[in-house]
Parts: structure tokens; C-alpha cells; sequence
DNA sequence: GTATTTTGTTTAGCGTCGGCACAAAGTCAG
DNA sequence: CTGACTTTGTGCCGACGCTAAACAAAATAC
């Protein structure tokens, strides 16, 4: 009875990013009938991957017989997932749906040999593995820089202290064998960009979710990334490298950047410029975020905050009208310290973007704060899970 | 032998794309058996779509059974395609692999009134439908100016004396039933922007051809256009609006813009921008382009009109720096004037783009002229032909 | 309690494609 | 010229993945 291998990877998508809570559901959204519906969810189930509650569901209103409920199954497979950042970094599990299972963080190390923090990230992976008992299917890890393809090499971890180059990829799948992760005994690991990896987890799982075109536009403790998911696929262009958005002129007399040029997104609109604007003297590297993110969340009604708010949501607005004008996204998300500053004023960054863009003035795109804690953490882990959608049945060579 | 449905789209668009010139290479890009691959060419032929030639080809060099070779069929179906422009229009008649069967144009028309122009260049389509005695499977139409989707409306027609948000979609399908266009019965009437159009034709037939993800940037009589291919199709934005490029910033003491900025690539790297930076006197608008590409390609020789192009390839580097950095394209194609200006020099734009983009220094990305006449002409036919590409059985039924 | 609606399951059947065998049409070596 | 080899085209069969249709199950509506 092997029914619905076609459309295995498709149901089980649905299921992943939440949109498929009954077989019924399941039926419409594929487009098969109920026959194939029922076969597939019954395969899914017996690959270990999904879990189907037949009880007497609570009914809700409606008529008819009422729905058997599909979940992802909660003691299945796993991914492994880090993230790597400037104080420090953080491993999980993560199973189907986002849902983080564990998860450790080794902060405060400051991550200057990429090879050696990486093996110690992928040993605490390893630990938590056999602390669980969990199977692992891939791993996924998230490093704040571009990332080069098709090498997989950092190309500017410039808060890290790491060479520009690093060929991380190479040393996260070197980590992975040297750690003996059972399961991921052939070359299963991905390497990306932190805010890409952020958006395409929000776009599963967040905010994002429903968008065609999600445009992300988030800072860290310094610069500001951005990223586009396009028909639910990351787009990072033919080498990895879209979506530099750090270097979008937003201040033609502002402060000079190392690009070269002035006034850049990156020396503008980033938790520093944020903190300077306000008056306030910057602590260490690794915490300005957090810094900025808290006097923005706690002293809104300063003046001196205030107006460093508004002059930020003006230099970020005119960097996203920008945006808007070459990708026309229909929804926007934002992170870091532009969530917060989303999040103190909502519509003024909305105003701002219509009034600069070319044709924002009826309506505009909406921009919401991110949703999701750990986003980058979740999106590394579905760069690991993507194999897993495209085929399920990978999981029985595992 | 109903073999080889599901195929059947993939396969027609390798022949129309010219990529697939024998069942032996359709085998092989279709990733199917030569069993497969034979049907789906025998139920192509039968829908008259292409052509196969059996007789004994003149063998070139390699070893075995010489392959029968497909072609488009030259006597097939077309589409009807017609383009507005700021000094008349042009109608033909598209067949399948971008050959343009029959044309006419009407120059010196000043198109005032959108539904009279329509209505005219229609009725010269019809009239080529008639002379030839072809079935037409559809029709395409491409306007110099956004075009808003899902109804299609020309929000800024500003060199053609059309009312902004004229639904130029709804006209012409308006125009189409009004001429009795065989085989037009229903709404099957595509709408577009020629540069974008005229990007979808580079990749499908032109100097695109092969990359996935294409970038072209081309000027008209006044201002700058620009277009998206990703993965084979058009990026047009969730509300079609993406791409308008002409208002990235790029010499921030520059001209002022219609848009309330200053120095924006619309009025600092168009034919006017050329004409006066040579110290020429621009003639009538419907003659910008032809007066500065015809400069440029003749009197490159005069320092002032060298230093004229220095300057515009200098600005234009700039503007499409920022869009490699945003959106990482693996090959440019350049329009209009700026067709004419990397043909004059074409080390100078990829030095200059590659200096000013993050990641160009190791490389750089190819930046080629355009190869096709009349390519937003062919791009609205390939609007036209889509339905058909994606299911070539439509033909039955229409 | 019966009719209606919606969902899940079983069975039969069909269409599409892969695998295989064989034929056809060329090159290459002698 | 002949035979071995290589590559392409085609006919046949079976497997796989789906639809269609009938039936069973579980709720609501009257």
C-alpha cells in the first residue's frame, strides 16, 4: 500500500509550518483526495515523523464528522543547530516544527580560533544527543557573516575575531565527524548567514509565515543584515552574497564606514549609532545590543531617547524604501534592534517607508517585529531539516 | 500511448528555449528515459507544436546513431504581441522559440488616449492574423510603465500622455474581443512592463540565456528601467512593482527628481542626462534614445563625448553596485543607451561596478548588451506563450 | 430518531513512467 | 567490405502513485 510518495514532501511541509492541522486540510491544500490524504499521513506517521490523535476531538462548531488531528510527532528525529555570535554561542536540538527540544549556550567565550569554538559547540551538540537519546538527521549551523557559495566561507565575520575566509562550512562538517554524531555520518551540514537563516525560520514559523515575499531587515550588536524569502526559498543569490544592505546610503553627510563610502545603513542605523545619538556611552562589543534594546524598551519617554528613536526610524525607513522599491516584498520583518524600535512606535516606521517610497502612498507593506526567540537558531536548524521536506523517505537510510 | 504527460511543459520549453536540439539531449535534461523522452516529442509533434527531422542529418563527428533533430514548428500556432513606446507601436505576430513571424509598426502615432492606441494596434495584429491565416493562442502586450498587479493598471505611463493608473490590462483585453481575435475568446490578454519583458526575452532567447539569476538595467527616451529573472521567472514583486531602480540615489549633489530626491540614476543616466553632459541640444522626446546612442556609437572619438560616457559609466556603476549588492545576480544585461555605453567600453562599467560593489573586487559579475531586436516585443509573446509552456495541451482546446 | 454533512477507509482501475529487449544508424578498425 | 562497437529510437510489460466510487463512521440539525 505505497500510496502518495509524490506527495509525501509536500504533506509533510504542511505539517512542519503548521498549516495542515487535519488530514481535511491536508486534502485541499495538496489538491488529492481524501484516499491519498489518509495514505500519506498514514506514511508520515510510520516514518516516525508525524503523530495522528484520532480521539473524539473536543469538537469545534461545525458539522460533519469531526477531523482526526496531525501533529508533528513529538519524540522523533532531530537536527542539531548553532549559532555562532559575537559573545559567545548557542547549540539545540530541534525537532519538526521549529520546536527547540534542548538547548545549551557557551556565552561569554569570546570566539577567536573559528575550528575550536565550533568542535566545542558541536561536542555540547553531541552531549545533548546522548543526554536525550534523540536521532539526528542533519545539522544546521548560523554564523554572522556572509557566507560564500559554493564553499561555504565566512567571507567578513568582522565581530568575531575570525579571519576573513574561514572556511566554515568545511570546519563545521570536520567538527561533526570529529564529534562522531551518529547519523550524520556523510556530509549533512549547512552553513548560513545569521538573518538569513532568522527570516527563513520566521517565515516558517514566525511572523513571516503566509508571506510570498518577506523581506527581513535586522541589526546586531553592530551593522545591520538583511534577507529575502522569495516562494518560501531563501534567496542569497548566485554566490551567497544578496541582501548586503549594510552599504544602502541612507545619510550622504552622515559618518564615514569602512566601505569606503558614507552615511552607510550599517554606521546609521545599528545599536551604536543608536547610542550615540541618545548620549549614552557604549559598554563592550558583545552586549550593545542588548544595551540599546533595553534603554529603547525602558526609557521611551526620555526625550533625548526618544528623538535618537526618531532619527533612526528615518535613516531606517529611507534604507527600506529603498528595498521596497527594487523587491516589492508584500510583508516586512524586522530583528534585533529594530524590532524594539518597531515595537516602541509602530507607526511612524510604517509612515516613513510609505512617504519614501515610490508608490507606498496607498497602504504600504506591512512591517512587523520579528516573532520567534532564537530565529537564526531555528532557521539553521531547517536548513538541516530541508532534505527531510523534500523527500521524507531519506529518513530510512538514516 | 498517451506516455509522457507530466513532461510535456519542461520539454516544449527546452525546444523553445533552444536547448533542446535532439530527443537524446531532451532525455537527458528531463532526467527521464528515451522511451518517455520520444513520446513526449511524438504528442508535441501531433499538437503541431514542433517539428521533427529524421532524415539522415549531416553527421557531426561524434560516434553512433545520429540523433533526430527537433525544431520549433515553423508553421505553428503564434501569439500576438504588441508594444507601446513613446513614439508609435509595434505589433507582430510571436511564434513558439521567440520568432517574430510578422510585424508591423505605427511610428509618428502620438498615443494619447490608451483605449484608441489599444484598439489601432490591435487591429493591425488582426489584420497580420488574417494575412497569414495563423491560430493565434494568445496575445501580450508590454508598456513603458510600472503596471500594477492583479489589474493591471500603468501607474506611471509619464512619456506617453497617458492619465496614471490607466487599466491598460482591461483595454486591451477590451480591444482584443472588440477585433474578433480568433481563438481570443476568453481573457487570455497578458499585460507588462517592457523592460521587464524585455528581460524575460534575454533570458529565454538572448544574451540571458543560461543564467538563473539575470539582472538587466536599460534606459528608454527618458529615465531608467530595470528587471529581475530568478530561476526562469520573472520577479515582478508581490504587486508588480519591483525593480524601479530609477530612483536609486547616485551622486547625492546631483540633479533634482521628479521623486523629490536629487541625483537619482533616472535623471543622472538616461539619453538626456548624456545629451547634456556632451553639451548636445536634445531633440524631440520620442528621439532622446536614437540622438545619444547614435553620439555615442559615432563620435566616440570627441573628448566630450567620451568624457560624457566616463561620467554616465561612472553613475550607472554605482547604481548597479548597489543593486549587485542587494541582489547578487550571476550575469547584467544592459538596454537602450546603456547598451550602446558598454559596447563603446566594456572593461570600464565592470571595473567601476566591481570597485563599488562589497564583494566584486575577486572577479566581478559579467555585464553584457543586449542581443535580441525588439526584445520587450518577444517578452510579451513569452507572457502569452506561458500558459502554453506550462501545459501544452491547452492548444486542444483552444 | 432520522436526515444531513463531513471525514476516514477500502477496493478497483487507470495513467504515467522506468526497465528491458531489440532494431536502426552511424563510426572505427582491420 | 565486413564485423565490432557506440549511440539513438521504439515496442512491451510491470510497478507505482494516483483518482474514482462506494461504504463506513462520527458528528450536527430538525
Amino acid at each position: 500500500m505505497e500510496r502518495g510518495r509524490g506527495a509525501l514532501g509536500p504533506a509533510l511541509e504542511l505539517v512542519h509550518t503548521g498549516r495542515a492541522p487535519t488530514r481535511a486540510v491536508l486534502t485541499s491544500e495538496l489538491g488529492v483526495t481524501r484516499a491519498t490524504a489518509g495514505a500519506v499521513a498514514a506514511e508520515l506517521e510510520a516514518l516516525g515523523l508525524i503523530t495522528v490523535d484520532s480521539r473524539p476531538t473536543a469538537s469545534a462548531g461545525s458539522q460533519g464528522r469531526p477531523s482526526h488531528r496531525l501533529f508533528v510527532d513529538e519524540h522523533g528525529p532531530v537536527v542539531l543547530a548553532a549559532q555562532i555570535h559575537a559573545d559567545g554561542y548557542r547549540v539545540a536540538l530541534v525537532g519538526l516544527g521549529g520546536r527547540i527540544v534542548a538547548t545549551t549556550s557557551g556565552c561569554g567565550t569570546i570566539p577567536a580560533d573559528p575550528a575550536h569554538v565550533l568542535a566545542e559547540a558541536v561536542a555540547e551538540g553531541a552531549a545533548l544527543l546522548r543526554e536525550t537519546g534523540r536521532r539526528c538527521l542533519g545539522a544546521g549551523l548560523a554564523v554572522p557573516s556572509a557566507v560564500a557559495e559554493p564553499d561555504g566561507e565566512a567571507l567578513n565575520p568582522l565581530h568575531l575575531a575570525w579571519p576573513a575566509g574561514a572556511p566554515v562550512r568545511a570546519l563545521f562538517l570536520r567538527a561533526l565527524a570529529d564529534a562522531g554524531i551518529p547519523g550524520v555520518t556523510e556530509a549533512i551540514g549547512f552553513t548560513g548567514n545569521d538573518v538569513n537563516l532568522g527570516a527563513l525560520a520566521e517565515h516558517r514559523h514566525g511572523a513571516g509565515r503566509g508571506a510570498r515575499d518577506l523581506l527581513c531587515v535586522a541589526s546586531g550588536h553592530r551593522g545591520v543584515g538583511g534577507a529575502l524569502v522569495l516562494d518560501g526559498r531563501l534567496h542569497s543569490g548566485s554566490s551567497g552574497l544578496a541582501l548586503e544592505v549594510g552599504h544602502l546610503t541612507v545619510n550622504p553627510e552622515g559618518a564615514p564606514c569602512h566601505c569606503g563610502s558614507r552615511g552607510c545603513l550599517d554606521v546609521e542605523a545599528d545599536p551604536l549609532a543608536f547610542l550615540a545619538a541618545a548620549g549614552r556611552t557604549p559598554g563592550p562589543e558583545g552586549s550593545l545590543l542588548h544595551q540599546a534594546a533595553d534603554l529603547l524598551r525602558n526609557d521611551y519617554a526620555d526625550p533625548g531617547v526618544r528623538a535618537a528613536a526618531d532619527l533612526l526610524i528615518d535613516r531606517l525607513g529611507l534604507g527600506i524604501a529603498g528595498l521596497v522599491n527594487i523587491l516589492n516584498p508584500d510583508r516586512i520583518i524586522l530583528g534585533g534592534l529594530h524590532r524594539a524600535l518597531v515595537e516602541a512606535d509602530p507607526e511612524r516606521l510604517r509612515a516613513v517607508v510609505a512617504d519614501r517610497s515610490l508608490w507606498g502612498r496607498s497602504g504600504g507593506v506591512p512591517i512587523l517585529p520579528c516573532s520567534l526567540d532564537h530565529n537564526s537558531l531555528v532557521g539553521a536548524a531547517e536548513l538541516a531539516w530541508q532534505p527531510v521536506l523534500d523527500d521524507p523517505l531519506v529518513v530510512v537510510e538514516r
